[in-house]
DNA sequence: GGGCGCGGCGCAGTATGATT
DNA sequence: AATCATACTGCGCCGCGCCC
């Protein structure tokens, strides 16, 4: 898919929240910035250098995205905070006979640039994202232009090089992902024993009312769910589940075979498949203003996750699409979510066993 | 094809606010 | 109170695509 970065709010969220990426753009692009509370810092004159494009240029685009910037770390400094930055700034460049040659240009260079900035009572800094995020949305410099392409090189090749294109089974690449299909499974189970217990014999009770289920939570059936995501027939469709969304699967199915039992129980005797489907439209009512809001957390998880890790669209859930959090990212694509496949790797035999009880 | 709006751009002037 | 570099703003230029 083809991303613009200067008019997709999100594209550029999920790239800026990419912490892996913006590492890998860093080494690549190797622009030198001030050490400054843990983080690299520039100045609006570096930026606007290093673009080639006017100091007005980059302040008009502060003035147009002042909220996203400011959110991937610019920052207006003054005060004793500009002090300290100040400080921090020459003390580097009193440094330079200690530093390592291929670094002393790079000073000289900031000697130049700062020279002015002796008295200034404000100064304008960005951080390394804040900096990327002015690339993003420059859309005539040249500079920028290549920047940004590069960016888009970096990010095929980390979700390649981390996913090895098997973006599948991506969900199950974090700590929550095997307790919740657990837990899952084993509330699957009392839902096919009450379906089994409470309804008369029909072979479609099981699959319809698992869609019932599907449908309420992400608007479309297992079928469509298969499509979106090109899993074969015999793929499982839960193993590509997010952890929250088989958390709320759970509930619907715990809550439903309940549900069942009562009205088994005051009818004494067993449903038939068109009164159970109709009696989950009334549990669907009844547990609307309780399920709603994990449910529209579902939702975006699903639409939002898929679409940047997977690629895929869920077309009717469109409106739900949000930036992947920069948690998700590393939960997904850290070092840490590599050591769990192999774990999990390790627990598919546990698994299995478990399911042949 | 001429006119139009729009976004990107740079200049120049004003406002600001910390420092001396 | 004076200073100074930046933030902020108004203006006009330019190139592009769209519409009549």
């Amino acid at each position: 898919m083809v991303k613009d970065l200067t008019s997709s709010n999100i594209d550029r969220k999920n790239i800026l929240n990419n912490n892996i990426v913006i590492q890998e753009v860093y080494q690549q692009v190797g622009f030198l910035g001030i050490k400054f509370e843990g983080k690299y810092r520039f100045t609006k004159t570096q930026i606007s250098n290093f673009f080639e494009v006017d100091n007005r240029t980059i302040d008009r685009i502060l003035e147009n995205n002042k909220e996203e910037i400011q959110q991937n770390g610019y920052e207006l400094y003054s005060g004793n905070k500009l002090k300290l930055f100040k400080d921090e700034i020459f003390s580097l460049i009193n440094q330079e006979t200690h530093v390592h040659d291929k670094n002393v240009v790079n000073i000289i260079k900031l000697k130049e640039e700062f020279e002015a900035l002796n008295k200034t009572p404000q100064l304008g800094v960005f951080t390394y994202k804040a900096f990327l995020n002015i690339g993003m949305l420059l859309s005539n410099s040249e500079n920028a232009q290549k920047l940004r392409s590069l960016i888009l090189d970096i990010v095929i090749d980390v979700l390649n090089k981390r996913l090895g294109g098997k973006t599948k089974y991506i969900n199950q690449r974090e700590e929550d992902f095997l307790p919740s299909a657990i837990r899952e499974y084993n509330y699957r189970q009392e839902f096919t024993n009450a379906l089994d217990f409470y309804i008369t014999t029909n072979k479609f009770k099981y699959s319809q009312l698992t869609d019932k289920i599907y449908k309420s939570i992400f608007k479309g059936n297992s079928k469509e769910y298969r499509q979106i995501l090109n899993l074969s027939t015999k793929e499982s469709v839960r193993n590509t589940m997010y952890s929250e969304v088989l958390d709320l699967i759970a509930a619907y199915e715990n809550g439903f075979a309940n549900f069942l039992k009562q009205r088994h129980d005051s009818l004494e005797r067993k449903l038939s498949l068109s009164e159970s489907l109709l009696l989950f439209s009334e549990f669907e009512k009844s547990m609307q203003a309780f399920i709603e809001p994990l449910r529209e957390k579902a939702r975006s998880i699903m639409a939002s996750r898929d679409l940047a890790f997977r690629d895929a669209l869920h077309e009717k859930l469109k409106e739900y699409i949000d930036e992947v959090s920069s948690e998700d990212f590393e939960k997904f694509l850290g070092e840490r979510s590599m050591d769990l496949e192999k774990r999990l790797e390790d627990n598919k035999e546990v698994f299995k066993r478990l399911k042949e009880r």
